[in-house]
RNA sequence: GGCCCGGUGGUGCAGUCGGUUAGCACGCCAGCCUGUCACGCUGGAGGUCGACGGUUCGAGUCCGUUCCGGGUCGCCA
């Protein structure tokens, strides 16, 4: 094994070029592939901007042509020679055109058998990657994306800092906030029996901030929810955070649109056109079934609850009847996509949505089909394909449920499963807007009772503020949602600032007051000093990343993600402790089984 | 908490109706090879089929339980 003692790096592997030809160059990293032909070796040297070839033959020293045989993947060498121009030029890679002829060799490292191959579009299970994650990070896809992170981040400084934003750093260990999403909990040795909460957002303290006369604050900061992990959400993330004083949603929403151009152009070389569509909360409902529309396609929904309400069927009927509806989407020229056997699929699709089924009319080669004419008058059948806007060729598909929530939950998530099996959703296509006038409340069978659906420091549009305490349903909050192809990229909202209207809020989320000195009265005590109106916003970094890179996995834009039951497989985390270790924290051990970690 | 999918040498997969020695590709090891770049050629090693239990003359295959991983509904102020 030799020293990198006295060895000084010249270049990265992937930036020589032919320009270089005749240069003494040294470069290091790991052995991608040595292929070893008898009297001449080549070696492909990666580091993270890529490969280039060391060759080794008749004029190599034997020492180096000998250890240049030894090497296997994944050993660390560094290598100083001259470039040449190769005799075969290889198109495959950007050095293709040159090699570097060694005149020195290190060998810096031996390496294990790796437990699979570090090439780009590697096909291995999360199991075995996330358990040697350090070695999936090698793989340059990997590479590049965590680079990539790493400028959207180095844009997100910059800009802010530029728009007069300071980036200031809130507490990990903070209180436990409750209203929200479940609490990772860190006990605390010197108070026995108390705890310690991570962050959810730093929402209380940059709202503090304003108050505290900062103005204008931004954070990329870690945020922690102890819920289950999905696709795109990991149990800690980060979030590019902020908030500014003395605005409305206006300046708020064009600060983030040229934050997001920029990313946006400097990044992909994307030009995305601003200002973004806003589009209320109840029309994206009654438009696309979802608070988080994605605008890339048609297929919009469309109530024809009105011509089903007498309707001969009864599934129609009652579900208008129960103060539901019944609404349709129509894929236009799109029914010869969907036989009979993909609309059932279609089917279950929208039965895990608590849609107890799915209607249809097929209109095809001049016929038609469906599952429900017959129980219709001529009159109400024409009705509905006449709402729908159906012609030869359309497949349209209801859903009826006495909750309309759940029409609008199947029936959008439908149209959005439905254009993926199509084809149709183009990823370099990137249709924002913001969904604004979000409900102040939203009921909660669990909780029997309403909740805030933004967070309990939302201030109620002016117009609804008087109906804040009588009329929750109908009271609309100054939140917005900043949405991108079907993805809640961040939301924000203008908060309370006086601390009249926030006991007003707590009073309607029918916390006590007693509650709410005990939980809030930080809060509110603050706000009686002072608060200026203020409001911002926080971007999930994750999605951001997830969005630019195609990703289809939180886990491949964060470098150590945890699984789906938020364990980390590469560190064994979480695990058991040392009983001193929980006797220090007051904490009784009360597991049911001492689990003891697969060795396998 | 519910539903769905997966687990077979290091990796990715195949394995028919339950039947004899579990197959393929890549990787790995050894030998040969002077222009490869997915190098090639010859030979070789490597598996208690996630685990436990059951049915059976016989289980990778069928049944049950469980563990691990993925997706999803609930949940995510």
């Amino acid at each position: 094994m030799d020293t990198i003692h006295g060895f000084r790096r010249t270049n990265y592997c992937a930036d020589l070029r032919l320009c270089d030809v005749g240069k003494t160059v040294s470069v290091c990293g790991w052995v991608q592939r040595q292929r070893d032909l008898g009297g001449l070796i080549f070696v492909d040297l990666r580091d993270r901007t890529g490969l280039v070839q060391l060759s080794f033959g008749d004029q190599t020293d034997r020492d180096i042509f000998q250890k240049a045989a030894s090497l296997r993947s994944e050993y660390v060498v560094a290598a100083t020679g001259i470039v040449r121009e190769r005799e075969s030029k290889s198109k495959k890679i950007p050095t293709g055109d040159i090699e570097i002829e060694v005149t020195e060799l290190r060998l810096l490292a031996k390496s294990e058998t790796p437990p699979f191959e570090i090439v780009e579009h590697s096909d291995v299970k999360d199991t075995i990657r996330l358990k040697y994650r350090y070695l999936d990070l090698r793989r340059p896809d990997m590479q590049r994306t965590i680079a990539l992170r790493h400028k959207i981040v180095k844009i997100c400084r910059d800009y802010f800092d530029e728009q007069g934003f300071l980036e200031i750093e809130t507490p990990i260990l903070t209180k436990s906030t409750p209203e929200g999403a479940r609490d990772y909990l860190v006990p605390s040795r010197v108070h026995p029996g108390k705890f310690y909460a991570l962050p959810q957002s730093p929402q209380q303290y940059k709202q503090l901030l304003m108050l505290s006369g900062f103005d204008r604050y931004f954070q990329i900061a870690r945020c922690f929810r102890d819920e289950d992990l999905r696709a795109d959400r990991q149990p800690e993330f980060t979030q590019i955070d902020l908030e500014m004083s003395f605005v409305e949603e206006e300046e708020i929403q064009t600060i983030q649109e040229g934050f997001l151009k920029r990313v946006f152009r400097e990044i992909l070389g994307v030009e995305i056109a601003t200002p973004f569509l806003r589009l209320p909360y109840r029309q994206a409902m009654d438009r696309f079934g979802s608070d988080k529309p994605d605008m890339r396609f048609g297929f919009e929904l469309k109530d024809v609850s009105d011509i089903a309400k007498d309707c001969g069927f009864a599934v129609f009927r009652d579900a208008v009847a129960a103060g539901g509806s019944v609404r349709l989407i129509n894929l236009d020229g799109h029914a010869a996509d969907f036989p009979r056997k993909k609309i059932d699929k279609l089917t279950e699709f929208v039965k895990t949505y608590r849609a107890k089924g799915l209607a249809w009319t097929r209109l095809i080669d001049g016929g038609m089909t469906s599952s429900y004419a017959k129980f219709l008058t001529e009159e109400e059948n024409k009705a509905i394909l006449e709402r729908a806007g159906a012609k030869d060729g359309d497949l349209v598909l209801l859903v009826a449920d006495p909750k309309n929530e759940t029409v609008f939950a199947s029936l959008g998530a439908l149209r959005c499963e439905c254009a993926k099996q199509l084809g149709i959703l183009d990823p370099k296509d990137f249709k924002f807007l913001w969904v604004t006038e979000f409900p102040m409340f939203e009921w909660s069978e669990e909780e029997g009772r309403y909740m805030a659906m933004h967070h309990p420091f939302t201030a109620p549009m002016e117009e609804d503020a008087d109906k804040i305490l009588t009329d929750k349903a109908g009271c609309r909050a100054r939140a917005y949602d900043v949405v991108l192809n079907g993805t809640e990229l961040g939301g924000g909202s203008i908060r309370i600032n006086t601390p009249e209207m926030q006991e007003k809020a707590f009073q309607a989320l029918g916390i006590s007051q007693e509650d709410i000195d005990e939980r809030f009265g930080h809060l509110v005590g603050a706000f009686q000093f002072g608060a200026p109106p203020h409001g911002g916003l926080a971007y999930g970094l994750d999605r951001l990343v997830m969005l630019m890179t195609g990703a289809e996995s939180i886990r491949d834009v964060i470098a150590f993600p945890k699984v789906q039951t938020a364990s980390d497989l590469m560190m064994g985390c979480p695990d058991v402790v040392d009983s001193k270790q929980l006797d220090e924290l007051s904490i009784a051990c009360t597991r049911k089984e001492a689990s003891t970690p697969d060795e396998a």
